[in-house]
DNA sequence: TAGATTGTTAATCGATTAACAATC
DNA sequence: TAGATTGTTAATCGATTAACAATC
């Protein structure tokens, strides 16, 4: 199996959340700026010159030697490749504490992403409406994401529910499924996931504040 | 400056994470097993067993060559390297939607971060209860924080509000933070910082979607 | 032209994987 | 002992950084 495909090399997996973070600010600077350099938006992001130079130019060559990019033409490539000003259908599978705090986050719905169906397995919650959305129960996952066209499925259920979520939005046809539960689970080839695990997160501070020595007073 | 201090190598940072996931598959596997070899962990949590074995390895020699490992000594060696068990303090800042959740989080309580003081911009919220806390205005966070020895900041404010937030924990001697803002925020030497950003995660899933292939079914 | 900055190549770095001698 | 599995070394892989010729 080929290892590149087409001629530009790979863009590494990393680099993607870099491109959100540049297309972000570049929503800011387009106020008061036509071109940005590459020195310029490491300054902004934190990311190396050589880096930023590096992730823009495999989608072709937005840069001007000697001028840097200009604002809005590149805030537009950027958007266009993270599919942004698109509308994402996105379904919520958990309306705990975690999941209604999603539906209720402005920034996501400003963002396009549309949340079309919320679910639960607890038929105290099963009926009620939150946020505009009516929550349904958890057997209806599979079928009314296919129904609604969900693309994103976001999911907020205890450890021990997380893998049958999963498998019912890809049940469902989703094909990109974001999963707080803190327990691991599997998805088939061409479904993406990722997994923000909160209790890992802070346990991963702890760790440092063991370890790590502590930084004398200059 | 010596790129290793000691003997032993660096632990990659990366690995820091798995460690957590170990212990969490530890924790469940105590119930019915004496003995877990790397191959079993590795089917549990998905990294390799060669990963896994290496991981482990940096903290001394736990395992018995033949047998594998024994569940209840490596799940202490790994809590005791983890703090867990320990109680940490944590200090909230910003109680919308998102901080509001995190707040009622059972898993974190259970896990022994347990938040002492919360703090939010807003004078309508400051001065109500919430969870058993009372909420305090940001002005305070610097001085609260010292007084109570937080050690763990969670931020859960808007993006412009996310530097300020974690200046001033910094300022209270916080040394760990977990910031959920949209934003990029810098720390002096020596503190801790990870950052969850919700609209970056769903927007890197946007870009597989629109990017990845479709898997041809078998 | 002189100055600035890109896009890209080569060098470096860090982390993962494979392989296997040592060990129970 | 035979079989299993560790801990570790060497090879591989992937991503980042540095450097600079090409370009405006």
């Amino acid at each position: 199996m080929p290892k590149e495909r087409g001629g530009a090399k790979r863009l590494p997996e990393t680099a993607i959340t870099r491109l959100s973070i540049y297309r972000r600010a570049l929503e800011r600077l387009a106020a008061g700026h036509t071109y940005v350099s590459s020195a310029r938006l490491s300054a902004i992001t934190g990311f190396t010159a050589a880096q930023i130079r590096r992730d823009l130019a495999h989608f072709g060559q937005f840069g001007v030697p000697g001028t840097g990019y200009e604002v809005r033409a590149l805030q537009m490539q950027l958007s266009r490749i993270l599919g942004a000003g698109r509308s994402w259908r996105v379904a919520l599978v958990g309306v705990g504490s975690l999941g209604s705090a999603l539906l209720a986050y402005r920034a996501f719905q400003e963002q396009g992403f549309r949340v079309v169906a919320a679910f639960d397995n607890d038929l105290v919650k099963v009926g009620k409406r939150w946020e505009g959305i009516e929550i349904e129960h958890a057997s209806r996952i599979s079928g009314l994401c296919r129904e609604l066209g969900v693309e994103i499925g976001v999911v907020t259920v205890p450890a021990r529910a997380a893998q049958e979520a999963v498998s019912s939005l890809v049940a469902g046809g989703v094909k990109a499924i974001l999963n707080f539960a803190p327990h691991r689970v599997e998805v088939p080839e061409g479904v993406r996931l990722r997994s923000v695990d909160l209790s890992v997160e802070m346990e991963a501070l702890a760790f440092h504040l063991l370890h790590d020595p502590p930084v004398p007073r200059r």
